[in-house]
RNA sequence: GGUCCUAUAGCUCAGUUGGAUAGAGCACAGGUUUUCUAAACCUGCGGCCCUUGGUUCGAAUCCAAGUGGGACUACCA
């Protein structure tokens, strides 16, 4: 059916033009503030300097026009150069009809854009397990995927594994030489934990050998080289590079291990990916890009046999795009990646990185590299940039030991949930296993919901002693209003599925309608913004609405069978859009808790 | 030095392209259940929207300068 902003448009466009003969073509209309009668507002202030009359005058013609000419304005009242505008219940019924049964309220239907998009998240390390940081980078793409299906889009989910490298060495060599053969079956340990266990143990016993060297009246700098653990270290990237058996069978069994803790911990979170790239075959890729680049003077070698491009003139720096013994930099490999991407997936229109916001300045050096290179869909790649996760005490230092562990934190979310849901007992017929299964839901509600409410290019704050809450504005508030209704709807002892042709609904019924109906628009607007956070406060306001109507009118004791029925399809319309603003956040509703 | 991000209640955060008396949650004080799930609802308390100037009918929002916080500016990844 026709949006009721377009109803109005057309509508106060004829009146301008009949009225004043004024031809507008950027007539905006807002919501109505609550505390003012009305669903939609007009300004009437950007009228009054070509009419020459007073905002009130211009709101009462319009207003009028609109009364006696548009069948859906029921009425209209003006405040200051404010023209309230209250559409007809008919209007707010039909569309009520329109959506009450539907299962996809809000969404768009797969794949009607014809645009692909590719959303790059969760890119790790192999060298640690993953932190809240990695958590919250997690969460923003796997969220975002989902808000760009919803606006029709056709959405590639892909991972690239930084999977070599100097730090890989680090902790191979470490587990070589102290490691005992352990392995994560003999100790018991998640692979990438006990990987990350020797990443460490090598920092520490390299930082031994540096103070040790500093001692002796070396410069912490020259120490930092010299160092034996550091030097041997080198020799193992070399090694692996050269393709030597030893060091890659190593490699690949540790890299193996930390794949499958990286699984475990996915699965817990609830993310998964189309596809995953592995740097270990991607770091060759772009260096024959460079030798294009050279060809066509978009890039220049250098003295010393380096090769550069000069970006001083875009406000930015001189970046080395080759180093002068050949070997690649890293934003060689991402230069090629991006170029084979669009090889890859011809239909593809745009590609999403999500990466924190340190590496700001590296992707606007990447795209206007590809811009430069004469690929034009260079304007298309985005950076999804994410503030840091941040610590009473401050940024998070894996080195010293301040990170908060992904799993650990799971595990905790997990076992608050359990605490609470036993303390307040209403799943007493649950199996343990469904028991289980909602601790995870309403855990992993609560982290998810509190970091993807949170406007992604901000830096947020995580108090690990004060526990994310329950209560308020939060997940599983959202959840149990969800359950509540469920449980009213399963009590109904009547079918409700009718169409309703009059219902005079009350004020709070009418507003929990027009909740529904902004949801359309809120992810059209996550969609462009690329940002969860717009439904994550979206699903609160409808939220808190329908819990306000919950209070003040009894749903099943009704004993107007009509508004008793309305109000059931009411409920159950109010549901499904939470569960699907819910899910486009990866937020699994539970039924009952 | 340069570039970018950021500043809103005691704390954590909202505030769609400029619009009405700036909103939530937590915390604090009080109240609501023989009635559909109280993880809820209601009331109260709480503000120089960092500062100063500018743009205009109108600025938390846009522009400029400054101040505080953060990130980046590698032949690291």
């Amino acid at each position: 059916m026709i949006s009721a902003e377009k109803v109005l448009f057309n509508s106060v466009q004829k009146a301008l033009q009949e009225l004043y003969n004024i031809n507008a073509t950027d007539i905006i209309f807002q919501k109505t503030r609550k505390e003012f009668e009305g669903d939609f507002t007009l300004v009437t202030f950007p009228y009054i300097k070509e009419t020459k009359k007073s905002p009130e005058q211009v709101g009462q013609d319009i207003g009028t026009y609109l009364e006696k000419n548009e069948k859906q304005v029921a009425d209209f009242n003006i405040v200051k150069g404010f023209l309230n505008i209250s559409l007809s219940n008919d209007f707010w019924l039909s569309y009520f009809n329109s959506v009450k049964d539907c299962t996809t309220i809000g969404m768009k239907d797969a794949n009607s854009s014809g645009r692909t998009v590719m959303v790059e998240y969760a890119s790790p390390n192999t060298n640690k397990p993953l932190h809240l940081g990695h958590i919250r980078n997690l969460l923003l793409g796997y969220s975002v995927a989902n808000i760009l299906k919803a606006n029709g889009h056709k959405v590639i989910k892909v991972s690239i594994v930084n999977d070599r490298g100097i730090h890989i060495c680090k902790s191979m060599l470490a587990w070589k030489k102290w490691g005992n053969n352990e392995t994560p079956e003999s100790s018991g340990m998640k692979g990438d934990h006990l990987v990350g266990k020797y990443y460490v143990l090598f920092d520490k016993e390299y930082k031994k050998q540096i103070e040790e060297l500093v001692g002796a009246g070396k410069k912490k700098e020259e120490a930092e080289k010299l160092a034996l653990l550091m030097l041997e270290c080198q020799d193992m990237l070399l090694k692996w590079e050269a393709g030597d058996k030893a060091t890659v069978d190593l490699w690949k069994m540790m890299n193996g291990w930390v794949y499958e803790g990286f699984a475990v911990t996915y699965k817990t979170v609830g993310v998964d990916f189309d596809k995953t790239y592995y740097e270990s075959n991607t770091y060759i890729l772009g260096k024959e890009i460079i030798q294009e680049g050279l060809a066509k003077n978009i890039f220049y070698r250098k003295e010393n046999g380096s090769v550069a491009i000069d970006l001083t003139n875009e406000g930015l720096d001189e970046k080395i795009v080759l180093r002068s013994d050949g070997t690649s930099v890293y934003i060689t490999q991402d230069i090629g990646t991006a170029i084979e991407r669009f090889k890859e997936f011809p239909a593809l229109k745009q590609l999403i990185y999500t990466v924190g916001n340190e590496q700001d300045y590296h992707f606007k050096v990447l795209f206007k590299i590809l811009n430069k290179l004469g690929y034009d869909w260079a304007k298309e790649c985005y950076h999804l940039s994410y503030g840091m996760v941040e610590l009473p005490e401050g940024k998070m230092k894996s080195r010293e030991g301040t990170v908060v562990d992904a799993d650990d934190l799971l595990k905790e979310m997990f076992d608050t949930a359990e605490e609470t849901t036993k303390d307040l007992g209403k799943v007493a017929e649950f199996t343990e296993a469904e028991l289980q299964e909602l601790y995870a839901t309403i855990g992993s509600g609560a982290l998810k919901y509190f970091m993807l409410k949170v406007d992604p290019k901000k830096k947020m704050l995580f108090n690990p002693k004060e526990s994310i809450d329950f209560n308020g504005n939060t997940g599983p508030f959202i959840q149990y209003t969800h359950a509540r209704i469920k449980s009213v709807l399963r009590k109904a002892d009547v079918k409700f599925d009718a169409f309703f042709a009059t219902v005079e609904f009350n004020s709070l019924e009418k507003e929990i309608i027009k909740w529904i109906y902004d949801f359309k628009g809120v992810v059209e607007e996550s969609g462009k913004t690329f940002s969860p956070s717009l439904i994550a406060n979206y699903v609160y306001e409808i939220t808190k609405t329908f819990n306000r109507f919950y209070h003040e009118y009894s749903i099943l004791k009704e004993e107007d069978e009509n508004i008793k029925l309305f109000r059931l399809q009411l409920a159950k319309a109010s549901a499904q859009t939470i569960a699907n603003a819910m899910n486009l956040l990866g937020i699994p509703v539970p039924e009952k808790m």
